[in-house]
DNA sequence: TTGTAAGCGTTATCAG
DNA sequence: CTGATAACGCTTACAA
């Protein structure tokens, strides 16, 4: 009986104690927790103080045995490049716990075995563990393995990134053409005429967007837009290599956006590395309104990501597949906001 | 009834269809999972065959319920600054899931309310509702509030950070003053006398360790030590301005290491800012070996911490209180190493 | 409105 | 080594 009694020691209250101190039934006590409605006003103090005198919360183990429901909600963690992170891990997550929270949900992290690539092992022993009521995924694609794992399966969930138009489109993203749109707006009043546009690797779907968003918007304008070469993300050097090729000769842009603030630190060194000065000869916009941005000389204007707004609509996704509701048929595409700052004024 | 309905929606499969399936009762199921030597080898391939095909795996709730085990652990999500977010935070989480999933637990995030600065009612929630077994705490402070209480409540846990002389020695931290020393020795080899520290804010434990490691190391070597006068952490520049007065005057130091990859960045701009450049005149060393080292020109020096090991120490720390053992009495103090990149050679 | 009884899926106890 | 029975703490019909 050592068992029970560790168990006892973590000062574990339960129902039952509380109805004993408050002189009800259980059942009325757990009425007053959940359906406070069926339960008299003067009884509902009452067993409400004693509950609050006592800290009780009903077990969660407990409770999800008996309803089915875990309220949590599972966070697959991506296997990030550890050459270009994901700026914003830390950041989306704090919002999505805050999110999760004010939901009444928890938000358990899981990722794929050590080693192994492929997340889908991963999220079937969770599922069939029943840890989570459902999953959100990040940095998803058009064409996303996990996405049609989770559709198969069955299991709720919420992707930040779009899904492709196969899948269910339960998705939450920035709305990446507006975002650079206004970039390149916001370039143009400052009187910028020719303009250069760093994306780094090929492929990524929100890259491209950035791009398209871009030079639609600088076309519209009438704004001349140059792109370097192959610009590899990661290895150092060649991307600020290809910077600098661009603002070599006579008709060098005087403004370049980068689609991400670690994108923007090489923009910073080709300028210097070509005799120029970020600010005054050449301006530069970032991407993700990491704390980074604060830290270049000049401080870098960049685009800020919603993250409480992106986690909130995730969370509402989530629990609305949770509850049986009908989600609504197309994704949420949020606005971006662009921070100006001494590098783009 | 459609509850139940729902609930077996989600493809739950049970020990009793498991055992209807293998031919076996529920128990020899159950002993099979929990206690393989108590059955019969042959009995034992076939339950486990069967497990494996249905794919199923004990529900989490029902075995909590009846264990008393969450084989789940929480992790306090510290409320960072955002002028100064923990730059480790995602990469620390990431290696403390892979270390508790490589001990069979999952990871719980948890924050204060949104808005609150104390973290106690949290923790508070978080054990009365019996979701954890343990606690691994961030950013520890010698003098910890978050520590206090949870000794109070007598839940296991494990600090990231030492704790003070007055609490349980349960933390994992690198050994910082062993990691500047490095820095130094490393400085000295490569013909530095005169070298700088740029700590930022004061007060914090890890720091105050980072610069006595240096500074004792660096009398040892006979170096001359200089240090900038106040420098705030966060505001823009006025870091800079300290940096750039250290390196005026005909007797500059030709190193300077700071205590944090994002200080390395001011320095860097110092360096600029008075017409010098790093690596050749002034080699800089930064610490936390974040991406932004690699993309920094000339690459960053740093010191990288052992994250793995750090994550795999706490966890293993927090498991042994977990099963009633006596932990260690003192913590565990982990070596970290140095990277060694142009902007110091 | 309250109390009674049942059962969620699992593991521990104890008899075979 | 295997099989019946009870219990973990809670919620939800159902009857009072």
């Amino acid at each position: 009986m050592s068992e029970g009694l560790s168990r006892r020691r973590r000062g574990a209250t339960t129902i039952e104690e509380v109805a004993r101190a408050a002189g009800v039934s259980r059942q009325t006590v757990s009425n007053a927790i959940n359906a406070p409605q069926k339960v008299r006003p003067e009884t509902l103090a009452r067993v409400t103080a004693t509950v609050e005198r006592l800290g009780y919360q009903p077990d969660q183990s407990a409770r999800s045995l008996r309803t089915g429901a875990r309220r949590t909600l599972g966070y697959l963690a991506p296997v990030d490049d550890p050459f270009d992170p994901n700026p914003l891990m830390a950041g989306f997550l704090e919002a999505l716990v805050d999110a999760a929270g004010a939901e009444g949900q928890r938000v358990l992290l899981f990722r794929p075995a050590p080693g192994t690539a492929d997340p889908r092992p991963a999220i079937d022993e969770l599922l069939a563990a029943r840890q989570v009521d459902g999953l959100v995924l990040a940095d998803v694609l058009r064409d996303d393995l996990r996405v049609a794992h989770v559709v198969r399966s069955g299991v709720p969930f919420a992707a930040f990134g779009r899904t492709g138009a196969g899948s269910p489109q339960h998705w939450v993203d920035i709305d990446n053409t507006a975002a650079m749109a206004a970039v390149a707006g916001h370039l143009a009043a400052q009187g910028h005429r020719r303009v250069g546009f760093v994306g780094g690797a090929a492929g990524l779907p929100w890259m491209a967007d950035r791009r398209e968003g871009f030079r639609a918007e600088a076309d519209r304008l009438g704004l001349t837009v140059a792109e370097p070469g192959e610009l590899g993300t990661g290895a150092q050097g060649d991307g600020v290599a290809a910077v600098r090729a661009l603002l070599r000769g006579a008709d060098r842009p005087t403004a370049v956006a980068a689609g991400s603030d670690l994108l923007a630190m090489d923009v910073y060194e080709a300028v210097r590395a070509e005799g120029l000065t970020v600010g005054r000869d050449v301006a530069v916009v970032g991407f993700h309104d990491t704390p980074l941005c604060r830290h270049l000389h000049p401080a870098l204007t960049s685009v800020r990501l919603p993250l409480p707004a992106i986690a909130a609509g995730l969370v509402r996704l989530l629990l609305a597949q949770v509850r049986g509701e009908q989600p609504p048929g197309k994704g949420l595409e949020l606005p971006a906001e662009l921070v100006v700052r001494d590098s783009s004024r």
